[in-house]
Order: structure tokens, then C-alpha cells, then sequence
DNA sequence: GCCAAAATCACCCGAAAGTATGAGTATCTT
DNA sequence: AAGATACTCATACTTTCGGGTGATTTTGGC
């Protein structure tokens, strides 16, 4: 920073010399003041402007970004099969159910499985009937609470 | 910010005539020019700075800091109202995002909060923005790993 | 080999969800 | 008084969901 600040000084200096020499020969050549005052301006005032953005400090923003630490769960979760088949869940469906609570599309899903979007939305639809759910979101929420989900 | 860039340019013109007319005065004292253009430079420089600084968009360091959540598991659950705010969620959209955890569809929230479904629509967008979630599925989760839900 | 269940896929259609934008009101702070 | 924020609502538009129907292909067991 101190050397910044050196610099700049010397530059300041050196225009300054500069621009005492520069002005016998305007003298001399005789040109108008107004010119040399505009130029003088100009000069100054970039100066001024580089000066400005170089030594003025940059606004520090601080994004906090949120990361979850998984938590060691007390219950490991087992998987409730009796109900899943007394619900008649296949494979499958108790797959995109996994899927599905993980907030994945339907499109998504699709491309995780490997399957068209079709087939996965006729599983989700059997899914929500097998569940009596009307929405995925409750679908999940009744699968867990049937551990049929973590 | 046009308003801004107005006033400048004004200032810049009254700068200008200022020093036209302080031009000659300065010939008629007879001041010697160095101290004119010392003075010149000082006025140029430091509108140069200003000028610099206001117009200029000050560069955002943007530092990104990573938040570890504990992610209570079994324990009664209590608020994190910390991250709450951190993130920008109103009581409302909280409100709503506790309704959406359960499973309602935007017109039961609506009826349930006596709001209209648009107002919970907007509500549930500001929500995913904030999560930084693709849908109402995904949100939930988040916000349950994040203890903003039960 | 045959059958039933499971899995796959397609098409249509309406409903719900989500995006973008603008705008009015209320409250609180400076 | 002005500014910021939250809340409210609307309109228009796009995307995703979900229901209904039907059809073909695997697969596992008898």
C-alpha cells in the first residue's frame, strides 16, 4: 500500500516537472490559456479518477454459503418391507418414491433411471394411489411416516 | 444514477466558468503561474477522485464462507432463526413454507391463511429463491436440513 | 410354454405449480 | 417527508403434475 502511495507520488512529481517545462513552450508557441487550462483539466482529472478507483478500498461482500453437516442419525432406518407390499408398492414405484423425496422431477427421475418421462409418471401415479396421496409432496410425507423412506 | 451523472456535469460547467474568471484575476495580481497550476491540479484531482469514486460501480470483492449447519436430528426441534434472517425469510413465507412442508397445494394454503392464491404464489417463489430450490419438494428439504421446519 | 404382474411407453388434457412483472397498501425507520 | 420492507393481489405466460386410457414388452413362477 505504502508503495502505492510512493508511486503515485513520483508520478505526481514527474507530471509536475512535466508539465513546468511544458508550459514555457506554450508560452513561447504562444497558444491561448484556455487551452492549456483544458488540457491541465484533463490530466488532473483522469489522474483524479485512476487515483480514486486504485486507493479507494473494493466493498468486501461476504456471502455465507449454508452447508448442512449430514448429523450422525440415532436410527439407522429400516426400510418398513410389510408395509410395502401390503401396499403393493413394486420395486420400482418404492424406487421413484426415493427419488421423489429427494425433490427430483419427474423429468430428472426419468434421467437418473434411465427411463422416459412416461413410464416415470405412471409409477408416480401409482405411487400417490397406493399412498392415497393427491400431491407428491404428501406422498413423501406418508411414505415416511410409514418408513418406507429415510 | 442519471440524476447523478446531471449534477456533475453541472458541476463540472460551474467548475469551469469559475475558473475562467478566476483566470484573469490571477494574470491581474500576477501571481506566478506555478501556484496556478498547483491550485489547477489540487481542484482537478480531487474532483477527479470524487468523480472516480462516485461514478465509478466500486468493485465487490465477493468472499464466499462456508456455514456448517448441525442438523439437529432427534432432538425436539427447535427454530433456527439465525438462518432465517440470514437468508431473508419473512414470517409470512415461513408460514407458508411450514403449510408447504405439509403437504398442501398452493389453493389450501391460500384458504388456510385467508390470502389469495396469488399472494401464496408469490409467497412459495420468494421461498424457492431463497432456498435456492427448483421446487416446492426440494424446498422442504432444505429447509428441514437448515431447522427452519420441523 | 403360459400367465400374471411388473415395467415400459405414448398421447391427451386439465389442473397445479412456478416465473415475471407491476402495482397498491401498511408499517417502521431515518 | 422519504425510504425501505413486507405483504398483498393481479395478469399473463410457461412448465410441471397428475389423471385417464391403452398398448407393448419383460420377467418370474407354475
Amino acid at each position: 500500500m505504502n508503495k502505492r502511495l510512493l508511486i503515485y507520488g513520483t508520478v505526481l512529481a514527474l507530471l509536475a516537472i512535466l508539465l513546468q517545462v511544458a508550459e514555457y513552450r506554450f508560452l513561447v508557441i504562444d497558444y491561448s490559456i484556455e487551452i492549456y487550462i483544458a488540457i491541465l483539466a484533463c490530466i488532473f482529472i483522469t489522474l483524479g479518477i485512476v487515483m480514486g478507483r486504485k486507493l479507494t478500498t473494493p466493498k468486501e461482500v461476504i456471502i455465507e454459503k449454508l452447508v448442512t453437516v449430514p448429523a450422525s442419525s440415532s436410527t439407522p432406518f429400516v426400510l418398513n418391507e410389510t408395509i410395502l407390499d401390503k401396499l403393493g408398492i413394486s420395486k420400482r414405484e418404492h424406487e421413484v418414491l426415493l427419488l421423489m423425496a429427494e425433490g427430483l422431477s419427474n423429468q430428472e427421475i426419468a434421467d437418473k433411471t434411465y427411463v422416459s418421462v412416461n413410464t416415470v409418471k405412471t409409477h408416480v401415479s401409482n405411487v400417490l394411489l397406493k399412498l392415497d396421496a393427491k400431491r407428491r409432496t404428501q406422498a413423501v410425507i406418508k411414505a415416511r411416516e410409514l418408513s418406507l423412506i429415510p
